[in-house]
RNA sequence: GUGGGCGUAGCUCAGACGGCAGAGCACCGGGUUGUGGCCCCGGCGGUCGCGGGUUCAAGUCCCGUCGCUCACCCCA
């Protein structure tokens, strides 16, 4: 519509009963949270652009191109966060929620912003479900992270997907394996555009390139588990050990390198199919270095962020749908109308969903309305019944109706 | 940032050759002086994304522009 205004490019309305779906995704995750263990934090959409610029790495794409970014009225430069986990760090070292023993556990879930042009499955405003357990470097808990997240997908029926794994090791093994990488990559030709420019900048990105071609020069190039220290060997394979004993199938996947500066050995990856191109419902991993980084103390850490908008797309359609029993209640009359309204708030605060139209409607038109509105049943109140005092309830799958007295009603319907 | 596709009613979409803007769905009313879904009849609803050009005449042809969408890149 010409002059209209209309939502800002990749933002978008999420309307019932779109909305029901959403909340039935994030109920499921809120409980599975709770059986683990997990306290939810709120936090700013909105932080100084140096927590995400020293924490998600200047090198990468986020930062570099992606960020929106803004001086304040003061001239402040402030950014609209494009991750959680940099805020939630900041939080935790602000408000001293890493004192005292034990494994941190804390959820978030929110919106984030990057600035990236729109497509299936991406938006520039989009949701994530993020779970960060900080204070531990224990295999067992990367193991319960991911135990979690799985937990989490299954109850929201999600599909066909596959879990990937890998280690990216401890910065000393990826300094060794940037190093044996390059070896291997500088006398390759053949490379595409992309790739040439990421053997000098980021030489890990080459590893995760979707081309063919690429893939085929990189058929044999080195693994990172080959770099692996002792220490972080042995902490893949126990974690890899810990899922195959909770009957987790997972991928080990040694190209899986992920996009952000900050993650140090475990990482993982939720593929969904039929999404398309972005076919990552999920993704996570550990940060031991982050909270250092942030001028906080050595705290290792391990999470994960779900998108939302992603898996919406390919949960059940039906999804949320609750089997709500509600009533409509249809009045003829003003008189009729009037009552009608004392009832509908008597039901409604007995627990009973009710509606009705205010209006002066004909009873078939009220018919058709509790119909569309789904409910279970319609409360039929009109002049003969303010005169006998008895209602018709009919029950709207079956068409059967009986006549109830009008005082009963509340106590019938909660019955029923 | 780079490419492809598409913008006509609230939604999904038709509109060869330029010649009075259409259908289905939805919504409202009627067929039933008080009974939903199915069916029938009627109604409401459009600056044809926007701006300019050609023409007696443009939804249609030309130029520009904005937007949406899918993909690349990257990521959730």
């Amino acid at each position: 519509m010409a002059g209209k205004i209309k939502a800002i490019r990749g933002m978008r309305d999420i309307l019932p009963p779109e909305t029901g779906r959403w909340q039935a995704v994030e109920s499921a995750a809120r409980e599975a949270f709770a059986l683990y263990g997990y306290r939810e934090l709120r936090l700013p959409l909105i932080e100084r652009t140096e927590l995400f610029a020293r924490s998600i790495g200047q090198d990468t794409d986020i930062v570099a191109k992606e960020m929106y970014t803004f001086p304040d009225r003061h001239g402040e430069s402030l950014t609209l966060r494009p991750e959680a986990t940099a805020s939630v760090l900041r939080a935790v070292l602000e408000n001293g929620l890493d004192k005292g023993g034990g494994v941190k556990k804390f959820y978030t879930l929110g919106p984030m912003f990057r600035y990236e042009r729109p497509q299936k499955g991406r938006y520039r405003q989009f949701y994530q479900i993020n779970c960060e357990a900080l204070g531990s470097d224990a295999p067992e808990v990367d193991a319960e992270v991911i135990l979690l997240l799985m937990e989490i997908l299954k109850r929201v029926q999600l599909g066909a997907s596959r879990l990937l794994v890998n280690s990216l090791g401890c910065p000393e093994c990826q300094v060794k394996f940037k190093a044996g990488l390059g070896l291997f990559l500088i006398n390759k030709e053949g490379l595409c555009e992309d790739c040439q420019r990421r053997r000098n900048s980021n030489p890990l990105r080459v590893l995760d390139c979707k081309s063919i071609h690429c893939r085929e020069i990189l058929k044999d190039a080195p693994v990172l588990r080959d770099y692996l220290c002792p220490d972080c060997a042995g902490h893949f394979t126990r974690v890899l050990a810990l899922l195959s004993r909770f009957g987790v199938t997972y991928e080990e996947q040694p190209r899986l390198v992920r996009g952000l500066d900050y993650y140090t050995r475990t990482a993982f990856e939720v593929v969904a199919v039929g999404l398309g191109a972005q076919d990552a419902v999920a993704g996570g991993g550990r940060y031991n270095g982050l909270a250092k980084e942030l001028g906080g103390p050595d705290l290792p850490a391990i999470g994960f962020a779900i998108g939302e908008d992603r898996l919406l797309e390919v949960l059940p359609e039906n999804l949320g749908q609750g089997d709500g029993k509600k009533v409509f209640l249809a009045a003829l009359g003003p008189g009729a109308r009037d009552k009608a309204f004392s009832l509908l708030q008597t039901l409604r605060q007995e627990g009973i969903a009710a509606e009705m139209d205010f209006g002066e409607r004909s009873l078939k038109a009220q018919m058709s309305q509790a119909d569309r509105l789904g409910a279970a049943y319609t409360v039929i109140l009109g002049e003969r019944e303010l005169e006998t005092g008895q209602v018709v309830l009919r029950r709207m799958a079956t068409g059967d109706q009986q006549q109830v007295a009008l005082s009963l009603l509340p106590m019938v319907l909660a019955g029923l």
